[in-house]
DNA sequence: CCCCAGGCGTCCA
DNA sequence: TGGACGCATGGG
């Protein structure tokens, strides 16, 4: 409830000097950035790429060959991945869409906020993976909010418990220079704050190189012995 | 054995 | 309208 507004720009040089670039780009193609955002809903990265490996085998990442594969042989190669039913479903839908709206390069003719709607109407693809392609496949300057970002910044308060989706995106929006390369690179860098630092059941505050970024009341809490379950501090 | 991973749609009070 | 719940494989 009581959220604190963060310096997001020292925020960034913190973790640039901690980590580097992270030079995210999560695939050769376009076509591969869409269907790999897709498939990464909920799901480590890890298995998406063992996903696109196979995929790439049955035929690869065009759209008119992955509207037309037999449902069966997508589930197949996208198995790893997880969620396998759905995700092939939802790929076809999205392949059959793209190519129905005249392809990639004709939907990158739309302003912003225009396919931004666009996408969010079609089945399976929610705020996260619609900002995903935008950023990623359509270098708009639009910030991605994941699990992992939402984890950190409620954490330090910079967002309350109940705070989205969409407060989240306005927070960073908000606080940074519209930038899609700037955007790309931090969301990279959250990443890694997650997943080495800011995890769900046991944060490692006191090596975090965000650990100055920390409220004294919450650092305290996640230093405490019986620290067991500090999901918030 | 457990928990977790770069979500989303559906259902039900 | 919002809080559970199902979806599913692979790795630590």
């Amino acid at each position: 409830m009581s959220s604190s507004t963060p310096n997001l720009e020292a925020v960034l040089q913190t973790l640039l000097a901690a980590f580097g670039p992270q030079h995210w780009w999560p695939a050769e193609s376009r076509e591969e950035m869409i269907i790999g955002a897709l498939l990464t809903q909920n799901t480590a990265w890890k298995n998406v790429e063992k996903g696109l490996a196979r995929l790439r085998r049955q035929g690869g990442f065009d759209f008119e060959h992955l509207r037309q594969l037999p449902r069966k042989k997508l589930e197949e190669a996208i198995r790893p991945c997880g969620y396998f039913r759905q995700k092939s479903q939802r790929l076809q839908k999205l392949a059959a869409a793209i190519l129905n709206a005249g392809g990639l390069d004709e939907l990158a003719r739309r302003p912003t906020a225009k396919l931004r709607q666009w996408l969010l109407g079609l089945y399976g693809i929610g705020p996260e993976t619609a900002d995903s392609i935008l950023l990623y496949t359509f270098g708009r300057p639009v910030f991605v909010i994941d699990a992992y970002t939402l984890r950190i910044a409620r954490r330090h308060d910079w967002l309350g418990e109940k705070d989205g989706y969409d407060t989240a995106q306005q927070l960073f929006t908000r606080g940074l220079p519209s930038d899609t390369r700037l955007f790309n690179e931090y969301h990279a860098l959250l990443v890694r704050i997650g997943k080495d630092f800011c995890r769900p059941r046991q944060p490692d505050c006191q090596t975090c190189p965000l650990a100055g970024y920390l409220p004294d009341q919450i650092f305290k809490a996640t230093t405490d012995k019986d620290a067991t379950k500090n999901e918030t501090g």
